[in-house]
DNA sequence: GCCGAGAATGAATCCATCC
DNA sequence: AGGATGGATTCATTCTCGG
């Protein structure tokens, strides 16, 4: 399959990622921040758009919808055990896996890590600093990455900290609506070992590719809708003016 | 029942939470921190006696053993709905729970808050500033407190922020392995109305009530360890020399 | 009282060994 | 085979103590 995108390490493919996956293999580690199919109690408000139900904070550009991130609980369950599978057959053992989520859909997310034959070891935590104000009890101020690995982890003496914690994405530089800052990317990936190709089965704008290439690792994303990943690689085009491959 | 202890506010029960909970009733709040029955990825770790599965190296104080810390998740789930069912039945419109678990167990809690009929509405990090190094992924920095309310949440704009950072309580002042420091459960406790009565099911060493009256609200802890019911209510006892009603 | 060095600590995890 | 137990490992942060 011929690359949308493909220099310094980094790898961008267009097209629906259980099309892709098995294609892939040599994976070094999965880091990935899914649609959620969260933002609220009620079917009908998980099934607006995405532009319509997240609220979109100042005056920025208008930003493309996305696609998936409408499913139920259980459909959520069992499309995350797919492309989690899909995602472990392409990874070499000892591969650690790291998913973002928000805390409603966590345990299916710890459901699905496991039901895809990853072994779950952990949740590790980005917290906000603010978070939006709840009239019904703590506010919500942290996004959670649960993690595991390919059978037995790698052993290392140098495994990141399970918390960071960091201020979110604002402003024009916010490409996506989800869009994670750099610093907590880049913090993720050093879960996966130097050299390692980091794979995103939803790359987004491109920010885990970003942060795998400023912390010395390979990068593979695939993306459903061109529009991102026309955004990404002009991201990743931006960043190195002569783009040579990660050393 | 006779309360084994019953001063200023403060009413310790001892006897199993299961056979107590049925007798109260007008509880504002409930918060607590249960044996988490975790501890190990095997089954022999876990049920190991909670003095030799969790580390305590050096010359600390001898700290008694704690019941209930070896059940399988199936059993937890099965224990924690009924525990958590008796305390909503003694509970209050609106009131809200918050129970604090590990990693490993969180999915498991917030399976059993909804089973025992509570509505889920947030996970809370407490954060230790360092966890224990872990040679397979990300450290394990983070204690959860998954919360939810008996129906509908009373509406207020004060609540307490998601996530707290703090370190871990150490030394001779430490009287229970699984001891959370006064400020975490401080936190915990302005979850619950100024005044209210906040019940803690396992109540170990009364941090939970120490942390109610310092932060004005009345509390009920029951405890089947009667070596910790005294060593709370000596902590509770030692606090006001004049021990008077909370205001 | 302040500072720095060294010791102590931890709601673990994993493997080897013994029954 | 499988359950129970012993014990090595790990390091950022906190604690202790002497100067």
């Amino acid at each position: 399959m011929k690359p949308y995108f493909d220099r310094g390490g980094c790898t961008i493919y267009l097209g629906e990622c259980l099309e892709v996956l098995p294609l892939l293999d040599g994976v070094g580690a999965v880091i990935t921040d899914p649609p959620y199919s969260s933002g609220g109690a009620f079917r009908g408000d998980r099934t607006r758009s995405t532009v319509a139900k997240y609220v979109q904070t100042g005056t920025v550009a208008y930003r493309p919808e996305f696609a998936g991130d409408s499913r139920d609980q259980r459909a959520y369950l069992a499309w995350c055990s797919l492309w989690m599978l899909a995602a472990r057959n392409a990874s070499v053992e000892g591969a650690p896996i790291a998913c973002f989520t928000d805390w409603r859909q966590l345990p299916v997310t710890t459901d699905a890590i496991q039901s895809a034959g990853w072994t779950w070891r952990g949740v590790a935590v980005w917290s906000k600093k603010y978070g939006r104000v709840n009239s019904a009890g703590f506010s919500a101020a942290c996004e959670f990455l649960p993690f595991g690995s390919n059978g037995p982890a790698q052993e290392r003496d140098d495994y990141p900290g399970g918390h960071i914690s960091c201020s979110p994405e604002s402003g024009d530089d916010k490409l996506h609506i989800a869009q994670k800052p750099l610093t907590v990317m880049g913090w993720a990936c050093r879960i996966a070992p130097i050299g390692a190709t980091i794979l995103d089965p939803f790359m987004g704008s491109g920010s885990t590719l970003l942060a795998a290439r400023l912390n010395g690792r390979k990068s593979i994303g695939i993306e459903v809708d061109e529009r991102y990943c026309e955004i990404a690689a002009k991201r990743l085009g931006q960043e190195v003016f002569a783009f040579e491959e990660i050393p």
